[in-house]
DNA sequence: TTTCTATCTTTACGGTGCATATTTAAATAT
DNA sequence: ATATTTAAATATGCACCGTAAAGATAGAAA
């Protein structure tokens, strides 16, 4: 008597929403997530994702929000296996292949998580797009705006590298690890 | 009798769809480009633009590169006037505030000419992309996969930047023009 | 138990891309 | 000049979309 059955209340739908939004965007990261196709696919009548979000810009910024935190945990994860964050070069390497690994592996999220329109200060979206970027920012220091400088360019350099292979205009052959190799030997020099 | 006198045959509807296209993505940046919309503005039926583009994409396609065009047309004036191309560093601080600036400036033309689905090499929009990014290989000589490497990291490092402050995760206050300078200079040391 | 309330369904509307069939008028052939 | 061909535009209609409005349902609170 979980998930399934045919209950009128669903239980979580606002969770099964967001997760099958994922899903379908991993599965097809072209194509456009629809209200109706969510509804139909988790089990629900059309109207009823609006029990839980305004509107369907309101369900990406929910998907946008866990798609940034995965982005934080990948970058995390690869924080910690690497070990050695005193190379500086060394560990800016290890983070920027993390997160060009990750936009690369999942084009569809990555592609929802900046395309959302531009939020304030202090707005959910863009706080977990902030904590995204936290593990970066600390590779600098993370005090002081030089520091913030650096850890931008760097930002820019691996978003503008990822969509870039994602759209198909530099190819990633090997040559992605050496681009990053590079690049961050560049930005560890200044 | 020229233009917009209600006569059955547009004359040059094509040409007329795209530059309303256009028009439409610098007036409102994030709103939808829509057929039927276009075809309302320009005067004619909503089946019409289908003598001319086998369907959306296609038009949006030639919006993509009406765009790249432009562009490259910018990054060649930018390097026209600023003389000097001996000094790398210059010369690529010029070139990447002339692309940041398109983009930025033309955020609804800038995000259309990189969401299209990806093309095989040969297609026109590709062709039409690859030339915008000619300026900017030139720089770097152009010969070799060391000159093209070097060029495309400062390639993603731009486009990075146009998209990150476009969608307000970097605030462009003076700090872009910095953010440019310190970037081009560990990208012209390697 | 009764009431309240969040959740979900039903119905309906306008907008969208596009398939199909038809009309129009400009270009071409006679 | 007239007839014919053909490209360009229209008319009609469909499936799908987001979402407004109103009603049904069942779990929580009283």
């Amino acid at each position: 008597m979980s998930k399934s059955s045919r209950r009128y209340h669903h239980g979580d739908l606002r969770a099964a929403l967001v997760k099958e939004a994922i899903a379908t965007l991993d599965r097809e990261p072209d194509a456009e997530v629809t209200l109706r196709g969510l509804a139909k696919v988790v089990g629900v009548s059309p109207m009823a994702p609006y029990a839980h979000f305004e509107d369907k810009d309101e369900l990406l910024d929910a998907v946008a929000i866990e798609g940034f935190t995965s982005l934080a945990m990948a970058l995390n994860a690869a924080l910690d296996e690497a070990g050695n964050t005193a190379d500086l070069e060394h560990a800016l390497t290890v983070l920027a292949g993390a997160y060009i690994a990750f936009g690369v592996d999942r084009p569809g999220l990555y592609r929802i998580m900046f395309a959302r329109p531009a939020k304030p200060r202090g707005d959910p979206v863009r706080n977990a797009g902030e904590q995204a970027f936290q593990p970066l920012a600390g590779l600098f220091g993370n005090k002081g705006s030089n520091a913030r400088q650096k850890a931008e360019i760097a930002w820019s350099f691996v978003h503008g590298l990822t969509l870039l292979v994602g759209t198909g205009f530099i190819d990633p052959e090997d040559l992605l690890e050496r681009h990053i190799k590079t690049a961050c030997k560049a930005f560890s020099l200044t």
